[in-house]
DNA sequence: AGTGCGATTGACT
DNA sequence: GTCAATCGCACTA
């Protein structure tokens, strides 16, 4: 558990979409760039789980998509809003369209060249979003395809350390399916994007 | 061929 | 809290 991370092979990647969300909490992503290595802790994640109204799949596939529907491990980037890049992990097994979205890292390795390619001085600020995450990670399209447990510049590594209790709520930003508690996050997190804690009625008073 | 909008962010009130 | 930025794609026709 602790040290240095380790290669997931695809064995070890749950099949199922949602319990991958949950899996990967806590676990590694590399990119070994040019300019160095840089890593960080999962800690946020949302699934888009297979028949999801609210997945990139939903529709079927199409060229734009077409990464979602790979053996899961594999990478889904996206370009969103006219400006930012997201990174999805493929789920389930081939012709099968569901991923998951990585929405925050704790920075471990790289840390000031992250820093440098966001221009932000906090260190929560690096990476706490999607497209944060795909921007201090300098991951774009480019990634679109590969696979993240192959040999590569970008791979899902084991955890680092122990994993504290892990939440679950409702997707964030999402206008269909928000009734689903699909969204996954380690709880007290200083580097979770959104709520930290399930709403309950007295939070939401 | 044209249109509307999105799994967001940062700047601003 | 509000809102513009800015692109590719799905959808309509």
């Amino acid at each position: 558990m602790d040290g240095p991370p380790h290669r997931l092979r695809r064995t070890d990647l749950p099949a199922d979409t949602a319990t991958l969300a949950r899996f990967l909490i806590g676990k590694t992503l590399v990119h070994d760039h040019p300019a160095g290595r840089m890593s960080g802790r999962i800690v946020e994640t949302e699934a888009y789980v297979v028949g999801d109204a609210a997945g990139h799949a939903f529709r079927g596939q199409t060229p734009r998509n077409r990464s979602l529907f790979l053996e899961r491990g594999h990478a889904y980037v996206y370009f969103i809003y006219g400006c930012w890049h997201a990174l999805n992990v493929s789920g389930e097994s081939v012709g099968i369209g569901a991923g998951v979205l990585l929405r925050a890292l704790e920075p471990l390795e790289g840390v000031e060249l992250m820093q440098g390619r966001r221009g932000v001085e906090r260190c929560v600020d690096i990476a706490r979003g999607p497209g944060r995450l795909a921007s201090a990670m300098d991951i774009d399209r480019r990634y679109d395809g590969i696979d993240l447990c192959r040999r590569g510049p970008l791979w899902l590594g084991s955890a680092t350390r122990a994993v504290g209790r892990v939440g679950c709520s409702a997707r964030i930003g999402i206008s269909r399916e928000i009734e689903r508690k699909l969204r996954f996050f380690e709880r007290d997190n200083a580097f979770v994007s959104g709520p930290r804690r399930p709403r309950t009625a007295r939070s939401s008073r």
